[in-house]
DNA sequence: CCGGCTACTTCCACTGAATGGAAGACACTG
DNA sequence: CAGTGTCTTCCATTCAGTGGAAGTAGCCGG
């Protein structure tokens, strides 16, 4: 790989730092572990490893000896590596995720055991749907979320009520870029979701169906912070049905409320 | 490996890999946010993070503004730092995290609807108790874990449970250790402790009451994968009653199993 | 308004840590 | 047992990283 410049990641959140420095390439290194969609957690080894990261196979043999004595990967035993319960250790400590995750989670289980449907907690990072928290029993329906999962905005509950409450230049830059359709109902076209957005803005719910995934629909409300900003959003996601029942709409409400003033906002204003 | 420096493996928090190599120094600065025990996440000033991680200012400087500009840290408006989203966002892709909470999730939630109870799954890492979730709802007690946490093997019901299905040389060296007493009724005598351990082998639960925190008991249970090895331990931690209750004990082995079944462990010999 | 303090940022000449090609070890496989 | 792919080690070369020092910004008290 003669290509001198930047690695050539092909899918996924590259973020190339500076690129030659060697926290760039213990970096490169890390994403390579990246998982795609919603897929299981990857296993590489050393050879792949190195392509993926495009460094060369001795570097990558001596930096990934340094991430492995720090926990960082883990070399299993087959001989390939995996992500390490350091990174783990060190990740459940961020902030954002810790404190959010600890105040919301009490509702985000009642929430479960009134309505039994996948419940989840996502953030805005970037154009995506973050999703921190995910709670499912053991029957409901398959999803492509996962914690850590990234969705985009437009087609799922949590990120049509993330955009909905966005920074205009956010939802701008958003849209700007074409939307992709998943299924024939999924609403790409930017005046129609603008419109979808003033909704939701207005009746403090999020309602979809069938626009993601085949079979499933999804009710999500927002999370507001003391200062009344939305920061997160709380969504159940249920087999689509043609009965449009208020009781699963006032549990997500009531769950986000919850957070919200388990996180100091009190409706104030009006 | 000429005995010479460094290398300083132990796999308590402070993995000094090699020092003077880059990655060391990075490490060293993440490793400067490890908050201490039951804390809240770190916020450091770059001083301060230089200082904790025992590097000049100025390469302190340049190293933290690649670990920003990764993701691995974040500025936050007061200037101070702080572990960052990408942590989060690779830790929770890590294996073990990953695939153990995914498939143990619904058992615990179930598990925490019947007992309302503090709910934790644990797993041995090193000389801890290594917690990879926890639920309680609105009011349980209050607690010292949490997730992420490390806590002591001989004082907490899952560290007992582990520590009873341990290979002999890692129970043999964690005992040699003096163990520390946290209250009164801590059991910390070697001996006293093997009996102990005996005991939950034989019965397959593990009970406490007023040993790590005042006022709380825990009832703990073992989980096995399809090779029969435990490889973890679920346990409810509810406030101490003179009653011993059959039925909570129950339906901690019932999550217990049904964890273990979803791992593939068939209940084959005997 | 200023001087003094602390905390952060930038600069750059020097140097030793990191590099990577190549060769050696290992492990399958047919 | 040669053949192929993968991993590990070695070491001369050099360039990325270093860190002392100087510059900047922000804050406080007088």
């Amino acid at each position: 790989m003669s290509g001198k410049p930047a690695l050539k990641r092909a899918n996924g959140p590259l973020t190339v730092v500076d690129d030659r420095s060697v926290a760039a390439r213990l970096f490169a290194l890390l994403d390579a572990f990246a998982a795609p969609a919603g897929a299981t957690s990857l296993t590489l080894t050393l050879t792949a490893l190195a392509e993926r990261a495009g460094l060369p196979l001795s570097t990558t043999h001596r930096l990934v000896g340094e991430l492995v004595g720090w926990g960082a990967l883990t070399k299993q035993h087959n001989g390939q590596y995996s992500l390490g319960m350091k990174l783990w250790e060190l990740g459940v400590q961020t902030p954002t995720a810790q404190n959010l995750r600890t105040i919301a989670l009490p509702y985000l289980e009642d929430l479960y055991e009134t309505t039994r449907e996948h419940v989840h907690l996502a953030i805005l990072d970037g154009r995506d749907a973050l999703y921190l928290e995910k709670l499912s029993g053991h029957h409901a329906v398959r999803l492509t979320s996962r914690v850590g999962a990234r969705l985009p905005l437009h087609s799922t509950g949590v990120g049509l009520v993330l955009l909905a409450h966005a920074p205009a230049d956010v939802l701008q830059a958003y849209l700007a870029t074409g939307l992709e359709r998943f299924l024939p109902r999924t609403v790409t076209e930017p005046d129609a979701v603008r419109k979808r957005l003033a909704e939701i803005r207005l009746t403090g719910v999020a309602r979809l169906s069938e626009e993601m995934t085949r079979g499933s629909s999804s009710i999500a409300a927002p999370i507001r912070d003391r200062t009344g900003r939305v920061v997160a959003a709380v969504s159940i996601v249920t087999r689509t049905t043609l009965i449009v029942d208020p009781e699963r709409e006032y549990a997500v409400r009531l769950a986000a409320q919850g957070v919200s003033r388990a996180l100091g906002y009190r409706r104030a204003q009006q």
